[in-house]
DNA sequence: TCAAAAGTGTTTTGCCTACACCCATGA
DNA sequence: TCATGGGTGTAGGCAAAACACTTTTGA
């Protein structure tokens, strides 16, 4: 094999949403070899007529039903031997959504806690890591204001809470949780109530619109 | 021209210093059309037996005489009219380095402030704003310890000082921004002096070995 | 002795932290 | 009425912010 410029490009896509305050990733079983029965984020092969937004939003489309309002690029990866046949790069995006969801049922899809993944194929579990530690920290800063992302319209306060505290692997005080988000305007009281499978509802909150990059907690 | 799997990929190198506090980067002069007469980033066009760091090593190294021991990928992209001859990714990759420098005489090569860019070709007008971006908020967190890579063992606080007000756009009292750097520890000083082209000379300061990762100012 | 730049301390303010009890609902 | 989870206030400590004069050097 002779030295040439021209390259195979696969695009990833990342599609995460959080569940109870915990972050978790779309995956796809892999059916036929190398690496049968191990789970892969989805993606697909570049074309000469599409950029990589394009592949990651049919990606995200495809697999999972949504159009995708936020998307990123996280990382290319372009080591020689990633792909045990030939040489691939693989340029991974990120997509997060609160959905709806709708998984395709031709392929056997899941999600995983992103702290709890399954056997990966190929490089997929470097790479996922990778990119969730990127995931956290644009999180933390609030990039791109992407923590509304995650939630829907009105949320509790504790659901906000739990995603905090798996997010930044720490503990919070609730009241001291509350006040900082309520008087730095972070989020503010809306009249409606949540009905909890026990004990007393909680308010509902929703997200003021000075939320802020690199402001939050 | 029907649709293929395969693409060429170029990697553009940002390489910067910081001169008296103020951020610049490298640009190379085009001398042939198109473009002919603007200013682009360095690069080279991607081989299948390399990766892009290979690369971007060794454009920093053929450019400017450094070997890159900070170096990182920005971003990727793939737009598909980039070029107006031919359809060429772009993998673009960032280099910071205290020197010395070697400019590589057989090209036009010279320092810009990245706040005061020249006529620019291609898309690289775009591409270098919103890498400057990336770097600011790079070095805002401290990523990487990244920092550490813009100075050379010793420095007097005034210039770093000038550096970070660079960086964030604000103006700090001196008092406060030495009493915090010595307290938090994240500088000491050394019993070295600079001897300043006027005025009394300063101390020389160095970073401790403590300093981490999204704690600066 | 003057100009230029470097060095230094104190007070006030506001934010973060620690901490424990009452409330609303459904079973 | 009890179990479950949700909601709330106050006091102390510490770090950030505001603020101006003195020191060292070379010309």
């Amino acid at each position: 094999m002779g030295k040439s410029y021209y390259n195979i490009i696969e695009v990833l896509t990342g599609i995460y949403k959080v569940e109870d305050g915990i972050v978790k990733i779309l995956l796809k079983k892999k059916k036929t070899n190398p690496y049968e029965g191990a789970w892969i984020l989805p993606g697909n092969i570049l074309s000469n007529e599409e950029t990589f937004e394009t592949v990651a939003r049919t990606t995200a489309y495809d697999n999972a039903g949504i159009i995708a309002n936020k998307m990123w690029q996280c990382h290319v990866f372009s080591q020689l031997n990633r792909d045990p046949d030939e040489r691939i790069i693989a340029a991974v995006y990120s997509v997060v959504s609160e959905g709806p969801f709708r998984l395709n049922s031709d392929y056997e899809l899941k999600w995983f806690r992103v702290d709890k993944l399954p056997k990966l194929g190929y490089d997929h579990e470097k790479i996922i890591k990778e990119i969730y530690e990127l995931l956290r920290k644009k999180i933390i800063h609030n990039d791109d204001n992407i923590i509304k992302e995650f939630f829907p319209d009105v949320f509790t306060l504790n659901e906000f809470q739990g995603f905090w505290e798996f997010i930044t692997e720490e503990v919070y005080d609730r009241r001291n949780f509350r006040k900082k988000l309520i008087t730095q305007n972070y989020i503010k009281e809306t009249s409606e109530q949540a009905k909890n499978k026990t004990g007393r509802p909680s308010k509902l909150y929703k997200f003021t619109s000075d939320l802020e990059e690199d402001s939050l907690i």
